[in-house]
DNA sequence: TTGAAAGCGCTAACAA
DNA sequence: TTGTTAGCGCTTTCAA
């Protein structure tokens, strides 16, 4: 029984009396063919439980409606809403996502290798252990590439990013107007463009404002590492009492060190905010302060561009950036002025000078 | 430039000076060819920057080694790892992963109706929104299937299972020891057959030894459900002090609604239990004590029964249960006997009647 | 070990 | 509107 052969155009045409080409008439959209003869193929179909093999059309039309999609770690509390985002709105567009899920690691992934084996009609990036020559490898196979949240200078690939930007300036503002002055942040990997954004500017925005740079601990996107790094910012004889970290996922760890190791109250004896807003930091156990990636708005942006590729619309060196904004919530002291109440209930922080 | 077509092997052949069969032998594991011709054949391939199409092979070796992965919500916290996890493992053996993300509700899924089309090797459903009727359409086309925690006692589909039942009595056991008497739990929904096994055998437990049936509230296995099904139980007069929650994703909402809204303290004024052993409940935030669902056995069986299938070594009705363990963390009370601690410093607790 | 040739299931240009 | 025909890029007998 399992070894049955699905049904084929052929045989459909048969039963139903007609030819090939009718049978995949009746199955394309807008195809010249008259509701008698589709109406005879489409008897026939169902009675063999016929589906038009996707992969066999492909082969004829070079689209195979199938999109890559390589992110990295899932156990980042981020990723998983902007896959699921990215596979609503791409199925809505009528593609399906192959998932490749990266090491996170430098170097070659041999997963990612297989890439180009896969007539994919185009590639999504999300990792930042993909290199912009691997991607750039497959725009010029012909493959469409947008990378999100890596940027090379040196690389004219299509990129969609987070402000990262704006939302450290916007943090480290905030942080200073809440009359902080003791600053510490705890970074990713320099090797990924966003974090290195995000602590590069965090910094030069305090000198820029005459403070001391703060203290920098390395988290390396772990949980474990930023609670390493939690601990050593914290153990310092001047602690801070204002720390970015880089993303929501670190925050979590350093608010929870923070209260947990140090019986520190985040809010009142120190300020935490992180970079994301990911869902679980609306959980009243967080109430992480943070600047939000939005990703419906990256998604949707991403999927559009991908389709602009794919019809040859796309000029070259798009490089788009998302503004989010710094949603306010328990983990970090309040500034006197600039905070606002979104239509949804939302407390947001937008710089007032 | 985006233009460009990719290299075929005619393209290859043609360069090396050797014929197509030449080029796919050279790409094929263990084909009959000479080191001589191989490398020919290699530096062309190298300097045309050619691959092999997978679909076009696929047509003729019917093997895409593209496995479908039916999932409800990432947002549920034990998904994202299953996924991951599913990811890693498939890779190895050589599949990769066609994401399908279900609406969760009830009735057809257009995505689901794409699914055949696709000639998939094979279909992991973890989606409680399948029906075990789409699942056989599926086999009886030839695609191997197998459901992951959705059971139809009707169907015979291939199954691999959670010990839900083992799972849900461990619990009141454990409940029952720590002293409890006063028990409610948090739901699904009915039509999830893990969710029904849970509940049901959690209630029969404590019936079978003389305790009241358990107060029901409605969480349909969303967050916001489960607080305000946590509300309606926590303000009955009688309100109990042990709540079991079908899993982890409505316990998190349970704990924090205790905590913050009724100023009762997990673990001491009240026993709260899940059922997944997602990986943030063992943050500080929550200790929460859990059935654990062994993600990788899980995921290993679920592969390895999907090979088997591919390799007609199959039998028929198939039901795996695989059992997990009850960790414990500080969420609830603790009985006087039966707690171990495991190699790996986690503290299990296992019936000793 | 190698090449020629047939064909996997489909679409699309062309002719009728 | 319909059918015929020629591929899409690959693998795989079959002979050489």
């Amino acid at each position: 029984m399992s070894q049955k052969r699905a049904a084929t155009a052929e045989q459909v045409a048969r039963l139903a009396g007609v030819s090939r080409s009718a049978v995949s008439r009746a199955f394309t959209e807008g195809a010249s063919i008259s509701p008698a003869t589709r109406a005879k193929v489409s008897r026939a179909a169902r009675k063999l439980g016929y589906r038009p093999n996707l992969f066999a059309r492909s082969l004829k039309t070079r689209r195979s409606n199938i999109v890559g999609l390589a992110v990295t770690a899932l156990d980042n509390q981020f990723y998983p809403g902007f896959v699921q985002r990215m596979s609503e709105v791409a199925s809505t567009a009528g593609y399906r996502l192959l998932l490749f899920i990266t090491h996170g690691i430098e170097g070659p992934d041999p997963l990612l290798e297989e890439l180009l084996k896969y007539r994919l009609d185009a590639l999504i990036l999300a990792s930042s252990s993909v290199s912009s020559k691997l991607a750039e490898e497959c725009r010029d196979a012909g493959v469409p590439v947008v990378m999100f949240n890596n940027v090379d200078p040196d690389s004219n690939i299509t990129t969609v990013t987070s402000a990262d930007a704006l939302g450290a300036r916007t943090i480290a503002r905030f942080l200073m107007a809440a009359g902080h002055r003791r600053f510490g942040y705890i970074s990713g990997m320099d090797a990924d463009s966003s974090s290195y954004v995000r602590g590069t500017v965090f910094t030069d925005t305090l000198i820029g404002a005459g403070l001391p740079a703060p203290a920098r601990a390395a988290g390396n996107f772990s949980f474990d590492g930023a609670c390493e790094a939690t601990r050593t910012l914290l153990r310092q004889p001047d602690a801070p009492d204002a720390i970015f970290c880089i993303n929501d996922q670190m925050a979590f760890a350093a608010l929870q060190v923070a209260r947990h190791e140090f019986a520190l109250q985040p809010g009142t004896d120190l300020s935490i905010v992180g970079f994301d807003s990911a869902p679980i930091g609306a959980w009243p156990s967080f109430g992480l302060t943070s600047y939000s990636q939005p990703t419906e708005r990256l998604v949707a942006r991403i999927v559009e561009l991908v389709s602009l590729s794919l019809a040859q619309q796309l000029p070259r060196d798009v490089h788009e950036v998302i503004p989010g904004e710094l949603m306010v919530r328990s983990s970090a002291r309040l500034p006197a002025t600039g905070l606002l109440e979104l239509a949804d209930g939302q407390r947001v922080w937008r710089d007032p000078g």
